[in-house]
DNA sequence: TTGTAAGCGTTATCAC
DNA sequence: GTGATAACGCTTACAA
């Protein structure tokens, strides 16, 4: 079943049934009514490869997902599917590990798949820097700040990582901790992980408390296991510390495992606040503190400015949106005790 | 860049180009090397559109998830991700609800992207039944049995879901439990939660251990809240156990959250089993006991059987992987207080 | 408003 | 072994 076929059986030209079938001008009422109604009876697809080779590019949207066991981005990649789902552009969703180059990998989907769009979930400065410029459509960079780095087809939603983070420190300090200990990613690779790290320093100056880079911060990846292996570390460096900030909920939960094994109890002996505001941390025991990203908001308002910039065009954005610090149970007030 | 000018430059003709590009026959050496480097020399890239539009199908592998809060699905497809990467097979993957029609969804997609094979990651008895013969295509079922369906393009490899059921009731049972409670899927749409359940019986009867279905288990999905809700509802009914069954990990974790907001400590008071085996279990406070799939041969295998199928042809073939009881934190022996 | 026809980049069938 | 050339199903000038 071509259009051809819808041709011969409707008494149109084929290329009426392609105008009809694409909603352009330049058909009759009665024509459209006609060639759709043929093309619903017949259970006619379009075939997109010939649809795609003509139009030299594919009508699909790209998500580019950095890191892999990056939880939050697989909330987001349900989101965006679900509201791509209802535009009928296909969605390709590709999965790169968290220290591979997604600029790179974007322009090699490209050319290989010449989509209409592409949203990168996380993504590093350094890498748009030294590649972006290979790339020529639409793209937002979701959960990263873009607007420093001036392509005018790149925006960006992001939440505000060093603001969240200051917050969330001075959250803990109110409660009156004064020893820290952080974790997080490579800080010289990994933006969020720099910028977050940044926040926290920021309420450390302003509150006038000590921090050694050295010996009070470990960077490493975004896992379950990284979080244990980096507290893990900091116990066995010996420091002392009464409140523990991981850059990531899953880093969260295992550090919390690790304080566990080292005889240390949450929170009684060590507050911990994680950042991303994952469902699961709500089901922990203790539920874990964290900050919250606004995950829906972050995932429609990328998809809406996407959409909106392939198909008006327009320049490229740049939004914030809010975070929340949610104290649970992961955290306690140092002189409850 | 198009093999039109990959032929301009070498000399040679476009069928001859053609050809060495994809490994054919009746292409003298020295053509073959002088084309290939030329390629490469050039970044060429085969337009797979112009491709497949002449061969009338796409040469894309499909992975039809069922269920996107399943973690163990996610590791799944990250591993299959990465076995593919190997061919030269691009890979679609889409996510459907839990509760919806999957092969009706494939059938869909066939007809869309034209794959040449299908990975079902989950998938229900009576959806195959229904609309399976409208797929001709090489198809793997993944951690649900389909011998017993008989399609000769369907093969399958699983976990034995009713006996390793049996093998943790067992377990709990050698612990000296006979209160049990099970939560799990609905029963009458999932295979995986009627065969888990009806291991579960096995091992009661065997055991001459008494279980009300009414009250005694909750079927619903398979996600941390249903978890929740499931094991509140059993609480408020007032059933004492002092065993809990959690039909994946995920529902564990709800459980272990709504035992705790009961006042019931895990595994003081109630021993939590759960199934799947996902990695974040051996990170949680206190580890989860859990049935252990053997998710990486599961998926290896099914992706060695569907690549066969589809290049060799060749049966379809059912396999099944092992599974492993892991008693960690969250189970203890009735008879230690 | 509609139809005709020229390609898009590839593969496959010929003839050489 | 190799090279023309005709499809594949569609979009889009251009003509009518």
């Amino acid at each position: 079943m071509t259009i051809k076929d819808l041709a011969k059986k409707t008494g149109y030209g084929v290329a009426t049934v392609s105008r009809a079938l694409n909603n352009h001008p330049n058909v009759s009422k009665k024509a459209r009514q006609v060639i759709i109604k043929a093309a619903q009876d017949s259970g006619f697809e379009m075939n997109q490869n010939a649809k795609q080779l003509k139009q030299q590019h594919a009508t699909s949207i790209l998500v580019v997902v950095k890191g892999t066991s990056n939880e939050m981005f697989s909330e987001m990649v349900e989101i965006i599917q679900g509201l791509v789902a209802k535009t009928d552009y296909p969605l390709i969703v590709d999965y790169q590990d968290e220290d591979a180059d997604e600029v790179l990998r974007g322009v090699q989907l490209c050319r290989e798949k010449k989509p209409k769009g592409i949203l990168f979930l996380g993504g590093n400065r350094q890498n748009f820097l030294a590649s972006f410029h290979k790339i020529d459509i639409p793209c937002v960079l979701v959960s990263n700040d873009a607007s420093e780095l001036h392509f005018d087809n790149l925006s960006s939603v992001s939440t505000d990582d060093r603001q969240a983070s200051c917050c969330a420190m001075d959250a803990l300090i109110a409660l009156g901790h004064r020893k820290f200990a952080i974790i997080g990613g490579d800080r010289a690779v990994s933006d969020t992980a720099r910028l977050r790290y940044e926040g926290c320093l920021q309420s450390f100056q302003k509150h006038n408390i000590s921090f050694d880079d050295d010996l009070d911060y470990q960077g490493t990846r975004f896992s379950y296991q990284a979080g244990y292996d980096a507290t893990r570390k900091l116990l066995l460096k010996g420091r002392k510390f009464t409140a523990l900030f991981a850059e990531a909920d899953v880093m969260a939960i295992g550090a919390i495992r690790a304080l566990r094994d080292h005889g240390l109890r949450v929170p009684e002996d060590v507050s911990v606040v994680g950042f991303d505001g994952l469902p699961l941390g709500g089901f922990l025991v203790p539920q874990l503190s964290t900050v919250a990203q606004s995950v829906k908001p972050m995932s429609q308002r990328s998809v809406e400015i996407l959409l909106s910039c392939m198909e008006k065009g327009g320049v490229a954005r740049h939004e914030t949106v809010p975070f929340t610090i949610w104290q649970r149970e992961s955290t306690r007030r140092l002189d409850d005790i």
